[in-house]
RNA sequence: CAAGACAGCCAGACUAUCGCAGACCGCAAGGUAUGAGGAAAGUCCGAGCAUCACAAGGCAGAGUGCCGGCUAAUUACCGGUCAAGGCGACUUGAAGGAAAGUGCAACAGAAAUAGACCGCCUAUAUUUUAUAGGUAAGGAUGGAAAGGCGGAGUAAGAGCCCACCGUCUUUGAGGUAACUCGAAGAGCCAUGUAAACCCCAUUUGAUGCAAGAGAACGCGACGCAUAGGUAGCCUGCCUGUCGCAAAAUCGCUUGAACGCAACGGUAACGUUGCGUCUAGACAGAUGAUAGUCCAAUACAGAACUCGGCUUAUAGACUGUCUUGCUAA
RNA sequence: GUUUUCGUAGUUCAAUGGAUAGAAUAAGCCCCUCCUAAGGGCUAGAUUCGGGUUCGACUCCCGGCGGGAACA
């Protein structure tokens, strides 16, 4: 994921935490709200996922890895944060790409159709797809 | 063959597509090579480096404590001595001083740093036995009981005397030394504990890269000593001080570096030669997918940098040695 | 990242190097009561782990494990 993509300001995470939008559910939450700056996200992994340093990082590469994938298909305008749960802490990359997406459509953020390409290198499952509306 | 002891080594490899980090090349598009560990961990020791005055003197406090070597440095590494454990290979050890002083040694036991409960012997009285004295060989208690064991000696006993062992003093030989092996003499008087206080020797200023440096710089408070300057106290030295708000650069990776070879050394390690440049971020870089080989990946992620120690660790592999059994 | 402190019954706390490791409360059983509570009696339950020093260790020393606190 490109450097421009990244959520670096501690001041933005403090404003999306108090405003934002959150939607979850087992494995991820997504906080999203519009900022002054473009399309930028930043992922939280705590010591509650596991308290190895290597899992840390595995689940954090996971997630910076799908949703490097999303982003063409994601409206520009708004600011992203994704906190990992629990459960990703034993979930392989599979999972956590499908959790993603089925968050990122629940939040109605999608703002293009996926390409069959892209679906099938996240082994993204139909069922999820189905659910996609656009405005 | 079985059971062990010690030492060492590896820590998956490769291909394709997409993606990240800093570096270099390029006007740009883009391209090129490189990119976590043996413990990166714990932060237990030792240094470099930085600031505090160029950290100086004294006290207090703290660390260390057989000998030699190695090192930038260390009590922690290497080799040895001694002690303890093991049939053995081998392992473990903060291992100076108890004859400077103080404290402590529960319970048991007659008595715990000095001693007569039972016993033994002698004397007196006497039916049993009692009283007085001698005696530490025997019993009983204990972690520890007054050097051990044997002889001589005695009323019974006793280092009272003798031989051997132990202890101390003097001394000879070997060893760099710790120490070892002897000789002579003395004396058997003085228990243990210093990871109890302590004594002796020796080391030690504090704080840590969020240290700090230079540049730039906003607001507020105090006003020259009864204050501050990162040392517990004293001496000494220096100085305007404090609080709040908010960013970037440097420090930041060529180093007591790594690899290979030769030589010196039992080893730790050292010397020389040749070669290499090998993460440097700041919301913090190694991932995703597919395939091949394979018996198969455990513990686990750099944040100023090194040397050691400790702890976690799948699956193996290599070498040397010990004990037992069997066979030749 | 740096510094520092603590660890004893289920819980909250005691214990000078020498106890069978103590108390309160909670738990179980019994008594009391028509029943419950209160009260009374009895029972079981612990030194974070591994080494060392010592005749003897919750206590002293070393190392590990786990938790808390401070700086920022």
């Amino acid at each position: 994921m490109q450097k421009k993509y990244r959520l670096k300001n501690g001041r933005v995470f403090s404003y999306l935490h108090r405003k934002g939008e959150s939607n979850a559910n087992k494995m991820l939450v997504l906080v999203h709200a519009p900022s002054k700056y473009p399309l930028k996200a930043g992922f939280i992994v705590s010591k509650k996922v596991d308290n190895r340093a290597v899992i840390r990082n595995k689940v954090r590469r996971r997630l910076r890895e799908a949703f490097r994938a999303l982003i063409p298909y994601l409206k520009d305008s708004e600011n992203y944060i994704v906190i990992a749960r629990e459960a990703c802490g034993k979930a392989n990359f599979e999972e956590i790409a499908n959790s993603l997406l089925h968050l990122i459509i629940k939040s109605n953020l999608l703002a293009a159709r996926i390409d069959d390409d892209v679906a099938q290198r996240l082994k993204i499952k139909q069922s999820v797809l189905d659910k996609a509306k656009f405005d």
